[in-house]
DNA sequence: GGTGCGATGTGCAGTAACTGCAATTTCTCG
DNA sequence: CGAGAAATTGCAGTTACTGCACATCGCACC
């Protein structure tokens, strides 16, 4: 099936009325059936476009990191990990070169709906796994003579966690009910910066 | 609906079946009919036990942070927050006092099936949540005179945030495919000790 | 101006998870 | 035994989602 702009543009229209629908009655209250409807479609057709109801509402977008920001990260000196692993997610892609309002409404959809700021979590998912890989790269690199593979990529992927965790926590904002209406990565950071000297372990 | 020892007796009985027949079927291919079938319920009943076909899988139990850890986590000294904070999660119950075969072989479904990894990572938001408040609670004992209690809150959050990965890490191991039958959070540690001097920066 | 072919949309029948309601069976205890 | 509560059940309905066959649409090419 290859898909011509046709496709796209029906996809757009369900999408659209999908946002408009969850954003006036909330995300339980919104079937399947009435975004059809609403956008003129048959539901047969509907699944033809989205595999899930949630797929339509949140979109398609797969957050991914820069290519270019992934090259500079892995040829950087080394002596700053966790600065240039900022930098790095500091440049992901806001998701999808979509329509910009559409963006912005769906951003306060998916801050507010609990099922929804749940599926835009795991969509960070596939970030952490490329995060993992890259900084395993790095790392690899970067070590010391006696280590073990096994370690490196132990600790690659650990650290793939707490940078995702930081991402997590830059979208779901301080209070769970009123985050911010946008992922604030630069104020987030902020607070990183706070906090990471909080944890400086005498013993060390 | 005060339930009585027979409610909870017909509940074993359905977690048993449900949790043998996805070991031999795969979480997929297992129905709730069969599973009733099983069991010798109705579907009814079946739902006036579990809400989710997930939750008679992988049972109802909610981790808890042990009440005397964490009056020993906050009358701390507070020189090792972050020590203090792994001790805590370190004596976290694994489970719920069942049958420790029968949640053995829980764990070995949910490590193998993305499914059920995910709903168990889900309940680590409870934990993360209480965390998050015990850290407030202790940061601002130990604050410095001028901090603002918003960036307190928000450092704690954060914080939490980060201890919920490495807990994440350590049940789902470090290959998705073949993880530790058991969350291991000895090594999980040993490798954050060895990553966290390589996160050193050098401008501070 | 057809005509054919691939892209697109639809109808229909079915499955599976879950819910509400009302009825019925099964204890338990006096 | 009999009353009342606990536990189970049947049934009908809703919603998300799938497979399959069929219809339609649009566009290139003759």
């Amino acid at each position: 099936m290859e898909r011509g702009p046709r496709h796209a543009m029906t996809s757009r229209r369900i999408e659209t009325e999908a946002v408009r629908l969850v954003r006036e009655r909330g995300y339980d209250a919104v079937t399947v059936d009435l975004i059809c409807e609403a956008s003129g479609v048959s539901q047969r057709t509907f699944f033809n476009h989205f595999p899930t109801k949630l797929d339509a509402i949140v979109g398609t977008h797969r957050p991914r990191v820069d290519e270019g920001q992934v090259r500079r990260f892995l040829a950087s000196t080394g002596d700053d990990l966790l600065g240039d692993l900022l930098d790095l997610v500091a440049g992901m892609a806001p998701g999808g070169a979509d329509d910009p309002e559409l963006m912005a409404a769906r951003w306060a959809i998916i801050t507010t709906t609990p099922a929804l700021l749940q599926s835009e979590m795991e969509r960070l998912l596939s970030v952490q796994r490329e995060l993992a890989e890259v900084i395993e790269l790095r790392m690899t690199r970067h070590a010391a003579p006696g280590e073990s593979p096994d370690d490196i990529r132990a600790e690659a992927v650990l650290l793939a966690h707490l940078v995702a965790a930081f991402l997590r926590f830059s979208i779901e904002g301080v209070e769970p009910g009123g985050p911010p209406a946008r992922p604030d990565l630069e104020s987030s950071r902020r607070t990183l910066e706070q906090l990471l000297p909080k944890l400086a372990r005498p013993r060390d």
